[in-house]
DNA sequence: AAGTTTATTGACTCGTCAATCAACAAAAAG
DNA sequence: CTTTTTGTTGATTGACGAGTCAATAAACTT
């Protein structure tokens, strides 16, 4: 049944059905068999277009952390001022596409997996180094010297809340992660004009 | 060789090599063998004094709760007032016993587990809800009802500090880790007498 | 001294899984 | 229409690893 042209929707259902699958089994232990499954083909078919496991689950994490990017430029897109525009940037962090069940469970086994494969630890750090980046930028206007520690201190709250999202059971509640991100930002934003 | 009374000495040995083995790997794919012949013992030993695998990292989990339990209780016999004591329980989280290198690597490992092993998640969530319950109890007298946000942010916030010191390469900065989250205490707990 | 309990391991079983391969099918190129 | 390229899979290989077991030995009990 070879229609030609098959290989970047190969490519993108496995990479679907791998943050899926990972994200269900709140681990990297899942076979390449029940990654294929779920895409609809066979378990040969996935190395002959990735290689390896350890391929699939880079081209997942790419994903996520491109999804995430997406998300937060959205929000920011339609912000005015810096304070707007912090807020903007906490509110992407939370954005329902990254935001949800399978990709926070699936967003902490790949901080598991960066412990081990410096191509997943290069690209969690692009992406903390990206967010603080964009964070000081709009904080520098708003606490001048501070920025830097703010920007560290709400980069690292906004982990923390990840990871306490997925050990938490039942849907993720994204107001209540805002909540507590948004506060912290208000008091540090207290005070100075 | 049978030296009676060996059951404990192997028991820790094991548990101590578990964290040890995990921490390096980053990773809870690590298998029976390698632990036992880090403790000195045949994988056979390791199996008979602990059943399964399974239960190796459950005690080695349950250890490092221990042991971190110690360390607040410990930092919070010395403070003083609702101020000092908020101080020490979270001087008490970065203790030198568990702020470490190793033990940072598999606490994250284990938060993994959590999703998949029920008894590893209940024992998360007794560490969590009893550190919330101690900042709570404090922060009531400082900030009255705010105490409950600011009880979550902070324990998120700690969490956050955790997950980034594992993804860091060197040695973990105690002092930093400190700095970050004090600073968002003494921000909370500004202006209220 | 005989019997029981505790300690200990090498060898083995059984399952699982990543990766490979040979083979087949259909479209495109020539 | 035949050759090449692209798509696809079932079957197989080879490695690895959790858990079991039988056997051996030292201590302790009676």
């Amino acid at each position: 049944m070879p229609k030609l042209g098959a290989e970047p929707i190969r490519r993108a259902a496995l990479v679907k059905a791998t943050i899926e699958t990972v994200g269900e089994a709140g681990s990297l232990e899942v076979t390449v068999a029940q990654i294929a499954r779920r895409a609809g083909m066979s378990s040969a078919l996935a190395h002959h277009y990735f290689g390896s496991k350890e391929q699939i689950f880079l081209a997942a994490m790419r994903h996520i952390l491109t999804l995430y990017g997406a998300e937060v430029r959205g929000a920011l897109a339609a912000a005015q001022g810096p304070a707007g525009r912090l807020r903007a940037i906490v509110a992407g962090n939370f954005a329902p596409g990254s935001f949800r069940r399978e990709v926070i469970s699936a967003w902490l086994t790949f901080y598991v997996l960066a412990q081990t494969q410096p191509e997943a630890r290069r690209l969690l750090r692009v992406y903390q180094r990206r967010l603080r980046s964009n964070l000081r930028h709009e904080l520098r206007a708003l606490v001048g010297p501070r920025a830097e520690a703010v920007a560290r201190g709400l980069g690292a709250l906004i982990d923390g809340v990840y990871i306490r999202a997925a050990l938490a059971d039942g849907a993720p509640d994204r107001a209540y992660a805002l909540k507590i991100v948004m506060e912290y930002l208000d008091r540090e934003l207290e005070g100075q004009p």
